[in-house]
RNA sequence: GGCCCCUUGGUCAAGUGGUUAAGACACCGCCCUUUCACGGCGGCGACAGGGGUUCGACUCCCCUAGGGGUCACCA
Protein backbone atom coordinates (compact mmCIF):
# COMPACT_ATOMS: atom_id res chain seq x y z
CA UNK A 1 0.00 0.00 0.00
CA UNK A 2 1.06 3.40 -0.70
CA UNK A 3 2.09 6.03 1.92
CA UNK A 4 -0.70 8.03 3.08
CA UNK A 5 -0.72 11.84 2.94
CA UNK A 6 -3.19 14.27 4.18
CA UNK A 7 -3.44 17.60 3.93
CA UNK A 8 -4.80 20.45 6.57
CA UNK A 9 -5.54 23.32 4.22
CA UNK A 10 -6.50 26.69 5.92
CA UNK A 11 -7.05 29.72 4.50
CA UNK A 12 -5.68 32.15 6.85
CA UNK A 13 -8.17 34.33 8.09
CA UNK A 14 -6.95 34.77 11.96
CA UNK A 15 -9.17 32.97 13.39
CA UNK A 16 -9.30 28.76 14.33
CA UNK A 17 -12.42 27.88 15.71
CA UNK A 18 -12.65 24.50 17.05
CA UNK A 19 -14.32 22.88 14.05
CA UNK A 20 -11.61 23.81 12.14
CA UNK A 21 -9.11 22.62 14.22
CA UNK A 22 -11.07 18.92 14.91
CA UNK A 23 -10.25 18.68 11.15
CA UNK A 24 -6.76 19.11 11.57
CA UNK A 25 -7.45 16.78 14.60
CA UNK A 26 -8.55 13.93 12.34
CA UNK A 27 -6.12 15.04 9.30
CA UNK A 28 -3.33 14.22 11.06
CA UNK A 29 -4.86 11.34 12.68
CA UNK A 30 -5.58 9.51 9.74
CA UNK A 31 -2.29 9.87 8.76
CA UNK A 32 -0.23 9.30 11.72
CA UNK A 33 -2.57 6.25 12.10
CA UNK A 34 -1.11 4.50 8.91
CA UNK A 35 2.51 5.86 9.37
CA UNK A 36 1.74 8.55 6.78
CA UNK A 37 2.35 11.99 6.14
CA UNK A 38 0.47 15.54 7.60
CA UNK A 39 0.82 18.23 5.13
CA UNK A 40 0.01 21.75 5.53
CA UNK A 41 -0.76 24.25 2.80
CA UNK A 42 -2.01 28.02 3.47
CA UNK A 43 -5.29 28.59 1.00
CA UNK A 44 -4.46 32.30 0.65
CA UNK A 45 -6.09 32.61 -2.73
CA UNK A 46 -7.97 35.00 -2.06
CA UNK A 47 -6.55 38.06 -1.90
CA UNK A 48 -9.45 40.42 -0.47
CA UNK A 49 -9.26 38.24 3.14
CA UNK A 50 -5.79 38.52 3.47
CA UNK A 51 -5.02 38.83 7.41
CA UNK A 52 -1.86 39.94 8.57
CA UNK A 53 -0.38 37.50 11.17
CA UNK A 54 -2.40 35.01 10.38
CA UNK A 55 -0.30 32.40 9.22
CA UNK A 56 0.99 32.75 12.54
CA UNK A 57 -1.94 31.75 14.26
CA UNK A 58 -1.97 28.17 12.39
CA UNK A 59 1.69 27.45 13.49
CA UNK A 60 1.16 28.31 16.97
CA UNK A 61 -2.17 26.53 17.17
CA UNK A 62 -0.94 23.72 15.46
CA UNK A 63 2.19 23.20 17.51
CA UNK A 64 0.19 24.42 20.78
CA UNK A 65 -1.85 21.24 20.45
CA UNK A 66 1.17 18.96 19.01
CA UNK A 67 -0.15 18.62 15.53
CA UNK A 68 3.43 18.49 13.87
CA UNK A 69 3.05 18.39 10.26
CA UNK A 70 5.77 16.93 8.08
CA UNK A 71 5.69 18.91 5.30
CA UNK A 72 4.59 23.04 4.69
CA UNK A 73 5.44 26.61 4.41
CA UNK A 74 7.70 27.00 6.91
CA UNK A 75 9.55 23.20 6.44
CA UNK A 76 9.38 22.86 3.30
CA UNK A 77 8.81 19.39 1.40
CA UNK A 78 9.41 17.98 -1.94
CA UNK A 79 6.09 19.02 -3.32
CA UNK A 80 6.41 23.06 -2.73
CA UNK A 81 5.25 25.68 -2.65
CA UNK A 82 3.07 25.23 0.42
CA UNK A 83 1.47 28.33 -0.45
CA UNK A 84 -1.19 29.06 -2.70
CA UNK A 85 -0.15 32.39 -3.59
CA UNK A 86 2.99 31.10 -4.55
CA UNK A 87 1.80 28.25 -6.87
CA UNK A 88 0.12 31.04 -9.48
CA UNK A 89 1.89 29.86 -12.32
CA UNK A 90 0.87 25.95 -11.96
CA UNK A 91 -2.49 26.66 -11.91
CA UNK A 92 -2.78 28.85 -14.70
CA UNK A 93 -0.73 26.22 -16.61
CA UNK A 94 -2.66 23.61 -15.62
CA UNK A 95 -6.52 25.75 -16.24
CA UNK A 96 -5.12 26.22 -19.60
CA UNK A 97 -4.77 22.78 -20.16
CA UNK A 98 -7.46 21.83 -18.44
CA UNK A 99 -9.22 23.92 -21.45
CA UNK A 100 -7.22 21.95 -24.35
CA UNK A 101 -8.41 18.31 -22.66
CA UNK A 102 -11.93 19.73 -22.90
CA UNK A 103 -12.99 20.14 -19.15
CA UNK A 104 -12.91 24.04 -19.15
CA UNK A 105 -13.57 27.50 -21.01
CA UNK A 106 -12.73 30.85 -21.50
CA UNK A 107 -15.49 32.79 -20.30
CA UNK A 108 -15.65 36.91 -20.69
CA UNK A 109 -18.66 37.69 -18.75
CA UNK A 110 -18.83 41.01 -17.08
CA UNK A 111 -19.84 41.65 -13.51
CA UNK A 112 -22.55 42.87 -14.45
CA UNK A 113 -24.17 40.47 -16.81
CA UNK A 114 -23.08 38.27 -14.50
CA UNK A 115 -25.04 40.05 -11.09
CA UNK A 116 -28.23 40.15 -13.63
CA UNK A 117 -28.25 36.90 -14.24
CA UNK A 118 -28.25 36.43 -10.86
CA UNK A 119 -31.16 38.97 -9.96
CA UNK A 120 -33.19 37.18 -12.58
CA UNK A 121 -32.64 33.64 -11.08
CA UNK A 122 -33.74 35.17 -7.48
CA UNK A 123 -36.38 36.97 -9.36
CA UNK A 124 -37.78 33.72 -10.42
CA UNK A 125 -36.57 32.20 -7.70
CA UNK A 126 -34.44 29.45 -9.42
CA UNK A 127 -30.95 28.61 -8.75
CA UNK A 128 -28.46 30.84 -10.20
CA UNK A 129 -26.54 28.94 -12.57
CA UNK A 130 -23.81 30.35 -15.51
CA UNK A 131 -25.95 30.57 -18.60
CA UNK A 132 -23.04 29.13 -21.01
CA UNK A 133 -23.26 32.01 -22.67
CA UNK A 134 -18.86 32.12 -23.55
CA UNK A 135 -19.20 28.13 -24.02
CA UNK A 136 -19.97 28.32 -27.33
CA UNK A 137 -16.88 30.74 -28.23
CA UNK A 138 -14.93 29.41 -31.27
CA UNK A 139 -11.11 29.09 -30.87
CA UNK A 140 -10.68 32.48 -33.02
CA UNK A 141 -13.37 34.33 -30.88
CA UNK A 142 -11.49 33.22 -27.66
CA UNK A 143 -8.34 34.22 -29.35
CA UNK A 144 -8.97 37.53 -30.77
CA UNK A 145 -10.58 38.58 -27.40
CA UNK A 146 -7.49 37.17 -25.57
CA UNK A 147 -5.01 39.56 -28.04
CA UNK A 148 -7.42 42.32 -27.38
CA UNK A 149 -7.10 41.98 -23.53
CA UNK A 150 -10.54 41.51 -22.83
CA UNK A 151 -10.44 40.45 -18.93
CA UNK A 152 -11.53 36.71 -18.47
CA UNK A 153 -11.91 33.77 -16.33
CA UNK A 154 -11.45 30.44 -17.01
CA UNK A 155 -14.76 28.42 -16.01
CA UNK A 156 -15.42 24.44 -15.25
CA UNK A 157 -17.44 22.50 -18.26
CA UNK A 158 -19.50 20.03 -17.17
CA UNK A 159 -21.82 17.70 -19.26
CA UNK A 160 -25.42 18.81 -19.37
CA UNK A 161 -26.99 15.61 -18.64
CA UNK A 162 -25.92 12.27 -16.94
CA UNK A 163 -24.91 12.12 -13.29
CA UNK A 164 -21.76 11.87 -11.21
CA UNK A 165 -20.94 9.57 -8.27
CA UNK A 166 -18.39 9.79 -5.70
CA UNK A 167 -17.67 7.85 -2.88
CA UNK A 168 -17.09 8.59 0.29
CA UNK A 169 -15.93 6.92 3.25
CA UNK A 170 -18.47 8.56 5.93
CA UNK A 171 -21.53 9.26 3.95
CA UNK A 172 -20.86 6.44 1.58
CA UNK A 173 -21.91 7.18 -2.10
CA UNK A 174 -23.82 10.31 -3.26
CA UNK A 175 -24.81 10.58 -6.96
CA UNK A 176 -26.05 14.10 -8.16
CA UNK A 177 -27.29 14.96 -11.35
CA UNK A 178 -24.81 17.01 -13.72
CA UNK A 179 -27.51 19.25 -14.58
CA UNK A 180 -27.63 20.79 -11.40
CA UNK A 181 -23.80 21.46 -11.31
CA UNK A 182 -23.30 25.19 -11.63
CA UNK A 183 -20.03 25.41 -13.99
CA UNK A 184 -17.61 27.25 -11.40
CA UNK A 185 -14.90 29.58 -12.14
CA UNK A 186 -11.53 28.01 -11.66
CA UNK A 187 -9.41 30.83 -12.65
CA UNK A 188 -10.29 34.23 -11.26
CA UNK A 189 -9.55 37.07 -13.60
CA UNK A 190 -6.61 38.30 -11.06
CA UNK A 191 -5.05 35.17 -11.75
CA UNK A 192 -5.82 33.36 -8.83
CA UNK A 193 -7.36 30.18 -8.46
CA UNK A 194 -10.55 29.34 -7.13
CA UNK A 195 -10.39 27.08 -3.93
CA UNK A 196 -12.74 24.86 -5.99
CA UNK A 197 -9.46 24.42 -8.52
CA UNK A 198 -6.92 24.69 -6.90
CA UNK A 199 -7.16 22.04 -3.68
CA UNK A 200 -8.01 19.57 -6.94
CA UNK A 201 -4.67 20.70 -8.24
CA UNK A 202 -3.07 20.88 -5.31
CA UNK A 203 -4.08 17.38 -3.68
CA UNK A 204 -3.03 15.82 -6.77
CA UNK A 205 -0.11 17.48 -7.30
CA UNK A 206 1.23 17.13 -3.68
CA UNK A 207 0.04 12.96 -3.91
CA UNK A 208 -2.89 13.83 -1.39
CA UNK A 209 -4.18 10.34 -0.92
CA UNK A 210 -7.01 11.24 1.45
CA UNK A 211 -9.12 14.54 1.52
CA UNK A 212 -10.34 15.08 4.78
CA UNK A 213 -12.36 18.33 5.06
CA UNK A 214 -15.66 19.12 6.46
CA UNK A 215 -19.27 18.13 5.28
CA UNK A 216 -19.88 21.45 3.56
CA UNK A 217 -17.49 20.58 0.85
CA UNK A 218 -19.73 17.73 0.32
CA UNK A 219 -22.11 19.22 -2.16
CA UNK A 220 -19.23 20.60 -4.66
CA UNK A 221 -16.88 16.94 -4.50
CA UNK A 222 -19.05 16.04 -7.68
CA UNK A 223 -17.16 18.65 -9.49
CA UNK A 224 -14.02 18.17 -8.12
CA UNK A 225 -14.46 14.28 -9.36
CA UNK A 226 -15.55 15.80 -12.60
CA UNK A 227 -11.68 17.67 -12.33
CA UNK A 228 -9.87 14.62 -11.10
CA UNK A 229 -11.72 12.95 -14.41
CA UNK A 230 -10.72 15.49 -16.99
CA UNK A 231 -7.07 15.42 -15.25
CA UNK A 232 -7.17 11.72 -16.28
CA UNK A 233 -5.96 12.39 -12.46
CA UNK A 234 -6.55 9.60 -9.58
CA UNK A 235 -9.57 10.16 -7.38
CA UNK A 236 -8.49 10.61 -4.07
CA UNK A 237 -10.04 8.91 -0.66
CA UNK A 238 -12.74 11.09 0.42
CA UNK A 239 -13.51 11.79 4.22
CA UNK A 240 -16.09 14.12 4.89
CA UNK A 241 -16.56 15.09 8.50
CA UNK A 242 -19.89 16.03 10.62
CA UNK A 243 -19.95 19.81 11.05
CA UNK A 244 -19.43 20.90 14.57
CA UNK A 245 -22.35 23.29 15.48
CA UNK A 246 -23.63 26.24 18.01
CA UNK A 247 -25.43 25.40 21.11
CA UNK A 248 -28.49 26.94 19.00
CA UNK A 249 -27.41 24.68 15.74
CA UNK A 250 -25.90 26.64 13.69
CA UNK A 251 -22.79 26.67 12.38
CA UNK A 252 -19.96 27.92 14.31
CA UNK A 253 -18.38 31.22 12.78
CA UNK A 254 -16.12 34.33 13.55
CA UNK A 255 -19.12 36.48 13.17
CA UNK A 256 -21.03 35.22 15.15
CA UNK A 257 -18.08 35.19 17.95
CA UNK A 258 -17.76 31.91 18.71
CA UNK A 259 -15.15 30.90 20.94
CA UNK A 260 -11.89 30.15 19.18
CA UNK A 261 -9.27 27.76 20.20
CA UNK A 262 -6.97 31.05 21.23
CA UNK A 263 -10.03 32.29 23.22
CA UNK A 264 -10.24 29.43 24.94
CA UNK A 265 -6.64 28.82 24.91
CA UNK A 266 -6.46 32.27 26.44
CA UNK A 267 -9.33 31.46 29.11
CA UNK A 268 -7.17 28.58 30.80
CA UNK A 269 -7.92 26.04 29.01
CA UNK A 270 -5.56 23.08 28.07
CA UNK A 271 -4.51 22.22 24.48
CA UNK A 272 -4.40 18.89 25.80
CA UNK A 273 -8.07 18.86 27.03
CA UNK A 274 -9.32 20.87 24.37
CA UNK A 275 -7.89 18.37 21.47
CA UNK A 276 -9.28 15.26 23.73
CA UNK A 277 -12.67 17.10 23.62
CA UNK A 278 -13.01 17.83 19.88
CA UNK A 279 -11.74 14.00 19.08
CA UNK A 280 -14.69 12.80 20.64
CA UNK A 281 -17.39 15.46 19.06
CA UNK A 282 -17.90 13.21 15.99
CA UNK A 283 -15.96 10.56 16.76
CA UNK A 284 -15.85 7.21 19.16
CA UNK A 285 -13.53 4.84 20.02
CA UNK A 286 -16.74 2.40 20.67
CA UNK A 287 -15.33 2.12 24.31
CA UNK A 288 -15.98 3.53 27.32
CA UNK A 289 -12.59 5.25 27.69
CA UNK A 290 -12.73 9.00 27.19
CA UNK A 291 -9.36 10.81 28.31
CA UNK A 292 -6.96 10.08 25.36
CA UNK A 293 -3.56 11.71 24.80
CA UNK A 294 -2.46 12.64 21.12
CA UNK A 295 -0.25 9.59 20.87
CA UNK A 296 -2.86 7.32 22.09
CA UNK A 297 -5.09 8.87 19.74
CA UNK A 298 -3.02 7.97 17.00
CA UNK A 299 -3.36 4.45 17.98
CA UNK A 300 -6.80 4.18 18.52
CA UNK A 301 -8.45 6.68 15.91
CA UNK A 302 -10.12 4.69 13.23
CA UNK A 303 -12.63 6.13 10.40
CA UNK A 304 -15.16 3.87 11.25
CA UNK A 305 -16.00 5.34 14.28
CA UNK A 306 -16.67 8.79 12.73
CA UNK A 307 -20.56 9.78 13.16
CA UNK A 308 -22.60 11.14 10.09
CA UNK A 309 -24.45 13.82 12.13
CA UNK A 310 -22.87 16.89 13.11
CA UNK A 311 -22.45 17.68 16.95
CA UNK A 312 -23.25 20.53 19.01
CA UNK A 313 -20.29 22.19 20.72
CA UNK A 314 -20.85 21.65 24.39
CA UNK A 315 -18.39 24.08 26.49
CA UNK A 316 -19.86 22.83 29.83
CA UNK A 317 -18.40 18.99 28.81
CA UNK A 318 -15.13 20.55 27.61
CA UNK A 319 -15.21 22.63 31.12
CA UNK A 320 -15.57 19.23 33.26
CA UNK A 321 -13.36 17.64 31.08
CA UNK A 322 -10.38 20.45 31.41
CA UNK A 323 -11.29 20.52 35.35
CA UNK A 324 -10.28 16.85 35.25
CA UNK A 325 -7.17 17.01 33.28
CA UNK A 326 -6.12 19.85 35.68
CA UNK A 327 -6.87 17.42 38.31
CA UNK A 328 -5.01 14.97 37.20
CA UNK A 329 -1.96 16.75 36.86
CA UNK A 330 0.56 16.86 39.99
CA UNK A 331 0.44 19.59 43.01
CA UNK A 332 3.23 20.89 41.83
CA UNK A 333 2.11 21.31 37.91
CA UNK A 334 -0.83 22.91 38.53
CA UNK A 335 0.90 25.57 40.90
CA UNK A 336 2.92 26.12 37.88
CA UNK A 337 0.22 27.10 35.97
CA UNK A 338 -1.83 29.16 38.65
CA UNK A 339 1.51 31.09 39.76
CA UNK A 340 0.94 33.61 37.21
CA UNK A 341 -2.54 34.43 38.16
CA UNK A 342 -1.76 34.79 41.71
CA UNK A 343 0.72 37.24 40.96
CA UNK A 344 -1.45 39.43 38.83
CA UNK A 345 -3.72 39.70 42.50
CA UNK A 346 -1.94 38.78 45.71
CA UNK A 347 0.15 41.29 47.32
CA UNK A 348 0.51 39.74 50.60
CA UNK A 349 3.61 38.24 51.43
CA UNK A 350 2.21 36.24 53.92
CA UNK A 351 0.09 33.98 51.84
CA UNK A 352 1.52 30.85 51.35
CA UNK A 353 1.38 30.43 47.59
CA UNK A 354 1.93 26.56 47.02
CA UNK A 355 -0.73 26.20 50.10
CA UNK A 356 -3.36 28.37 47.97
CA UNK A 357 -2.13 25.98 44.94
CA UNK A 358 -3.21 22.65 47.45
CA UNK A 359 -6.62 24.42 48.24
CA UNK A 360 -7.20 25.75 44.55
CA UNK A 361 -6.14 22.59 42.72
CA UNK A 362 -9.59 20.37 43.07
CA UNK A 363 -11.77 23.60 42.77
CA UNK A 364 -10.37 24.74 39.27
CA UNK A 365 -12.29 23.88 36.09
CA UNK A 366 -10.86 26.33 34.07
CA UNK A 367 -7.39 28.79 35.26
CA UNK A 368 -9.39 31.58 34.46
CA UNK A 369 -11.47 30.59 37.74
CA UNK A 370 -8.97 31.28 39.75
CA UNK A 371 -9.30 35.16 39.57
CA UNK A 372 -12.40 34.34 41.56
CA UNK A 373 -11.33 31.92 43.78
CA UNK A 374 -8.72 34.16 44.74
CA UNK A 375 -10.57 37.62 44.89
CA UNK A 376 -10.66 37.97 48.66
CA UNK A 377 -7.37 37.17 49.29
CA UNK A 378 -6.63 40.70 47.84
CA UNK A 379 -8.78 42.32 49.28
CA UNK A 380 -11.76 41.53 51.80
CA UNK A 381 -15.26 41.90 49.96
CA UNK A 382 -17.83 44.55 51.49
CA UNK A 383 -20.60 42.28 52.55
CA UNK A 384 -23.68 41.69 53.86
CA UNK A 385 -23.70 40.54 57.23
CA UNK A 386 -26.86 38.76 56.89
CA UNK A 387 -23.89 36.38 55.04
CA UNK A 388 -23.29 35.18 59.21
CA UNK A 389 -27.00 34.04 59.31
CA UNK A 390 -26.65 29.66 58.15
CA UNK A 391 -29.69 27.70 59.07
CA UNK A 392 -27.80 24.43 59.17
CA UNK A 393 -24.49 25.82 61.18
CA UNK A 394 -27.21 27.19 63.30
CA UNK A 395 -25.47 30.37 63.21
CA UNK A 396 -27.20 34.08 63.88
CA UNK A 397 -26.03 37.75 63.86
CA UNK A 398 -25.33 37.60 68.10
CA UNK A 399 -24.00 34.12 68.20
CA UNK A 400 -21.53 35.02 65.59
CA UNK A 401 -20.54 37.99 66.89
CA UNK A 402 -20.01 36.36 70.04
CA UNK A 403 -18.15 33.63 69.10
CA UNK A 404 -15.82 35.20 66.67
CA UNK A 405 -14.92 37.35 69.75
CA UNK A 406 -14.45 34.58 71.55
CA UNK A 407 -12.37 33.14 68.39
CA UNK A 408 -10.42 36.69 68.57
CA UNK A 409 -9.23 36.30 71.96
CA UNK A 410 -7.87 32.75 71.63
CA UNK A 411 -5.91 33.44 68.30
CA UNK A 412 -4.41 36.53 69.23
CA UNK A 413 -2.65 34.92 72.12
CA UNK A 414 -1.43 31.93 69.55
CA UNK A 415 2.26 32.27 69.03
CA UNK A 416 2.28 29.46 66.97
CA UNK A 417 0.70 29.87 63.57
CA UNK A 418 0.26 26.46 61.79
CA UNK A 419 -2.37 24.24 60.57
CA UNK A 420 -2.63 21.87 63.19
CA UNK A 421 -1.82 24.58 65.92
CA UNK A 422 -4.88 26.32 64.70
CA UNK A 423 -7.12 23.89 64.28
CA UNK A 424 -6.11 22.51 67.96
CA UNK A 425 -6.77 25.74 69.18
CA UNK A 426 -10.40 26.81 68.07
CA UNK A 427 -11.69 23.31 68.45
CA UNK A 428 -10.44 23.69 72.39
CA UNK A 429 -12.38 26.65 72.29
CA UNK A 430 -15.72 25.21 71.00
CA UNK A 431 -15.28 22.09 73.08
CA UNK A 432 -14.91 24.56 76.16
CA UNK A 433 -18.08 26.55 75.47
CA UNK A 434 -20.42 23.58 74.54
CA UNK A 435 -20.82 24.87 70.86
CA UNK A 436 -21.77 23.20 67.37
CA UNK A 437 -18.43 23.32 65.10
CA UNK A 438 -20.10 25.03 62.61
CA UNK A 439 -21.22 27.64 65.08
CA UNK A 440 -17.52 28.47 65.29
CA UNK A 441 -15.91 27.80 61.78
CA UNK A 442 -19.08 29.06 59.57
CA UNK A 443 -18.69 33.27 61.22
CA UNK A 444 -14.96 32.91 61.05
CA UNK A 445 -14.98 31.80 57.47
CA UNK A 446 -17.75 34.84 56.60
CA UNK A 447 -15.34 37.12 58.40
CA UNK A 448 -11.98 35.76 56.72
CA UNK A 449 -13.98 35.27 52.81
CA UNK A 450 -16.53 37.85 52.52
CA UNK A 451 -18.08 35.28 50.93
CA UNK A 452 -20.75 32.74 50.63
CA UNK A 453 -18.55 30.38 49.71
CA UNK A 454 -14.74 29.84 49.61
CA UNK A 455 -11.84 27.74 48.77
CA UNK A 456 -11.01 25.77 51.91
CA UNK A 457 -12.85 26.69 55.70
CA UNK A 458 -11.87 28.38 58.68
CA UNK A 459 -8.50 26.49 59.45
CA UNK A 460 -7.04 26.96 56.19
CA UNK A 461 -8.16 30.52 55.32
CA UNK A 462 -6.60 31.32 58.91
CA UNK A 463 -3.63 29.88 57.88
CA UNK A 464 -3.29 30.92 54.41
CA UNK A 465 -3.54 34.74 55.37
CA UNK A 466 -1.67 34.61 57.88
CA UNK A 467 -2.12 35.75 61.74
CA UNK A 468 -2.18 39.34 61.18
CA UNK A 469 -4.62 39.69 58.13
CA UNK A 470 -7.00 37.02 59.69
CA UNK A 471 -7.18 38.91 63.00
CA UNK A 472 -7.80 42.60 61.12
CA UNK A 473 -10.62 40.80 58.93
CA UNK A 474 -12.02 39.08 62.49
CA UNK A 475 -11.90 42.44 63.81
CA UNK A 476 -13.89 43.83 60.44
CA UNK A 477 -16.57 40.94 61.08
CA UNK A 478 -16.77 41.81 65.01
CA UNK A 479 -17.41 45.41 64.15
CA UNK A 480 -19.89 44.86 61.40
CA UNK A 481 -22.04 42.62 63.55
CA UNK A 482 -22.39 45.29 66.44
CA UNK A 483 -23.27 48.04 63.92
CA UNK A 484 -25.73 45.05 62.72
CA UNK A 485 -26.98 44.53 66.28
CA UNK A 486 -26.57 47.97 68.24
C1' G B 1 -36.77 27.49 -2.88
C1' G B 2 -33.48 23.49 -5.83
C1' C B 3 -29.88 19.86 -4.65
C1' C B 4 -27.21 17.02 -0.86
C1' C B 5 -26.72 15.17 4.10
C1' C B 6 -28.46 14.08 9.03
C1' U B 7 -32.28 12.34 13.03
C1' U B 8 -31.02 7.38 20.19
C1' G B 9 -32.38 11.54 26.74
C1' G B 10 -30.87 19.02 27.31
C1' U B 11 -25.57 17.77 25.14
C1' C B 12 -21.70 14.03 23.49
C1' A B 13 -22.50 9.05 22.36
C1' A B 14 -22.55 3.07 22.30
C1' G B 15 -25.75 0.09 19.54
C1' U B 16 -25.59 -2.73 13.24
C1' G B 17 -32.89 -7.73 13.52
C1' G B 18 -34.18 -10.60 19.41
C1' U B 19 -30.47 -5.84 24.98
C1' U B 20 -33.66 -4.50 31.56
C1' A B 21 -31.37 0.52 24.94
C1' A B 22 -24.53 1.26 27.60
C1' G B 23 -21.43 5.17 29.32
C1' A B 24 -20.04 10.54 29.94
C1' C B 25 -21.45 15.90 30.77
C1' A B 26 -25.39 18.70 32.84
C1' C B 27 -29.38 18.38 36.39
C1' C B 28 -31.58 16.36 41.17
C1' G B 29 -31.00 13.71 45.88
C1' C B 30 -28.03 11.39 49.71
C1' C B 31 -23.18 10.53 52.07
C1' C B 32 -18.39 12.78 53.43
C1' U B 33 -17.75 17.75 55.67
C1' U B 34 -16.03 23.95 59.32
C1' U B 35 -18.61 26.85 53.42
C1' C B 36 -17.47 25.47 48.37
C1' A B 37 -15.08 21.94 45.53
C1' C B 38 -13.09 16.94 45.18
C1' G B 39 -14.66 11.97 46.17
C1' G B 40 -18.55 8.04 46.95
C1' C B 41 -23.62 6.31 46.18
C1' G B 42 -28.30 6.80 43.84
C1' G B 43 -32.04 9.19 40.64
C1' C B 44 -34.43 11.78 36.43
C1' G B 45 -34.23 11.26 31.29
C1' A B 46 -34.08 8.85 24.54
C1' C B 47 -34.80 5.34 19.75
C1' A B 48 -38.95 12.38 15.65
C1' G B 49 -43.91 10.55 13.50
C1' G B 50 -46.44 7.26 10.08
C1' G B 51 -46.44 3.23 6.91
C1' G B 52 -44.25 -1.21 5.25
C1' U B 53 -40.50 -5.84 5.23
C1' U B 54 -40.06 -9.64 9.06
C1' C B 55 -41.91 -14.62 13.65
C1' G B 56 -39.53 -10.15 15.59
C1' A B 57 -37.57 -3.80 14.43
C1' C B 58 -33.65 1.65 17.42
C1' U B 59 -31.45 -1.38 13.77
C1' C B 60 -33.73 -2.69 6.61
C1' C B 61 -37.17 0.16 2.83
C1' C B 62 -40.66 4.27 1.77
C1' C B 63 -43.21 8.74 3.13
C1' U B 64 -43.80 12.97 6.38
C1' A B 65 -41.73 16.26 9.83
C1' G B 66 -37.55 18.63 11.92
C1' G B 67 -32.42 20.07 11.64
C1' G B 68 -28.00 21.13 8.92
C1' G B 69 -25.04 22.10 4.56
C1' U B 70 -24.71 24.24 -0.25
C1' C B 71 -26.15 27.14 -4.25
C1' A B 72 -19.78 33.56 -5.15
C1' C B 73 -14.25 35.70 -9.62
C1' C B 74 -15.05 32.87 -0.29
C1' A B 75 -12.85 28.86 1.19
Amino acid sequence: MKEVRTRFAPSPTGYMHIGNLRTALYTYLIAKHHGGKFILRIEDTDQERYVEGAVDVIYKTLKLVGLEHDEGPDIGGEYGPYVQSERKEIYRKYAEKLVELGGAYYCFCSKERLDALREEAQKKKETFKYDGHCKSLTKEEVKAKLEAGEPYVIRQRIPETGTTTFHDEVYGTITVENSSLDEGVLLKSDGMPTYNFANVVDDSLMKITHVVRGSEYLSSTPKYNLLYEAFGWEIPTYIHLPLILREDGGKLSKRHGDASFEDLYNQGYLPEAIINYIALLGWSPGTEEEFFTLEELVEKFDIKGLNKSPAIFDINKLRWMNGEYIRRKTLEEFHELALPYYQEVITNPDVDLLKLSKLLHTRTEVLDDIYELIDFIAELPDYDVQLYVHKKMKTTLENSKENLIKAYDVLTNLDEWQDEAIHDAIFKLIKDLGIKTGQMMWPIRTALSGKQSSPGGATELLSLLGKEESLKRIKIGIEKLSDKLS
